[in-house]
DNA sequence: ACATTTGTTAACCAATTGGTTGAACTAATT
DNA sequence: AATTAGTTCAACCAATTGGTTAACAAATGT
């Protein structure tokens, strides 16, 4: 077997990388700030993933394969709408609070390098919403839901629940709160903001 | 009098920097870049305006100004609920198709460095949600409206109106639909996004 | 035991980048 | 015409930064 350092490192430089790219994005962060937090030489860096480019590759697919589940979870499977909505605004808030610069990380990098998600869609476990779609129609055809196209209310999902993680700052200015009262508005969406679609939606 | 060429240039400069920040935001943006989009000696931009910190804060203080008025709309206007988000939502996805960086970078730039907002804070404009509040508890007491948080229903106003222009490239690549297909479901949003708010709020 | 591979480091390098300088240029003012 | 003040530029500078190198250390295999 090799030195046993080996995995460890390697997985070191990852977590430190995780951290300081999520925080300060690919052009923010500096490849000597990532050695320190990792405690080990910067040529480490280089030694085991070659360039900045593809060590913030390494961490951008870690973190997409983190979230892509839980989308899935929505997207694939087979309760009603009301029971996906459910579970999923309550289940993704309690993911974004384990992982609060997540979907801000994902989403700034993207539009930084817009095409950089075509990689990303090759790997199985991609959610796709096709089937979702499909259960929109037909339920607003047995007269469960109203009308309502299915892209347009996987985006209302989304954006209910995952905007107040990108835009904390400026919201939290805007209503005014400090940070534990935040906390506590943002709990209180996993179902505030399930009430809120089912309310709009429900026939 | 001065030379004529000097406001000029200086406007010439801040359009420029507007354009190259926007998209690239302040890690990304190089002074050359804007010099060069400005079709100006680099040298210009540090004798209007001293650092490439001020330039941003500039470049950013113009952009907040643009966006400040349009919330103060749905929170200082004085019709009702219902009229107000009506309103908002098609003027404001109106405003964000006129200027599509602007709510990325914005909040881009608040969590790279959250307490910037405090030096807009000051500024008389600045949009304050305590009027929205009072409206909200009060047609709730009439019965015009369910019962809700004004934080909560000011958050999702803003999550369903804001997020698919901040996350549009993962939209994009997750309902997969070109250009011209999104800038249509966007366009669609304008009254599928207040349509879909009274569903939920009104009784 | 010894050679080979793997892991680690300090020192170094070339390119980039924000910022400065001093001279040249322009246009009002005297 | 000379002076003055503001404007513009080419060249330069120092610091930062991603990346490399060469030598050394620690395992591993024979």
């Amino acid at each position: 077997m090799k030195n046993k350092k080996n995995e460890n490192t390697e997985s070191l430089i990852l977590e430190a990388a995780k951290s300081i790219f999520q925080t300060k994005g690919m052009n923010g962060a500096r490849m000597q700030e990532i050695a320190n937090k990792a405690s080990i030489n910067k040529a480490m860096l280089h030694y085991y993933y070659r360039s900045k480019q593809l060590l913030f590759e390494a961490v951008f697919k870690n973190a997409f394969s983190l979230l892509a589940p839980q989308l899935n979870t929505i997207l694939n499977d087979d309760s009603s709408i009301e029971e996906k909505v459910r579970n999923f605004c309550s289940n993704y808030i309690s993911f974004i609070i384990k992982h609060p610069y997540l979907p801000n990380f994902i989403i700034q990098e993207l539009n930084r390098n817009p095409n950089f998600i075509l990689k990303m869609k090759d790997n199985i476990g991609f959610p796709n919403t096709e089937k979702f779609k499909k259960q929109v129609v037909l339920e607003i055809e047995k007269g469960i839901i109203k009308p309502i196209k299915g892209e347009q209310l996987f985006i209302n999902i989304m954006a209910l629940n995952v905007f107040p993680f990108v835009a904390k700052p400026l919201i939290q200015t805007l209503i005014d709160v400090e940070d534990e009262e935040f906390e506590q508005i943002v709990e209180e969406r996993k179902t505030e903001v399930a009430d809120f679609i089912i309310n709009s939606i429900k026939k």
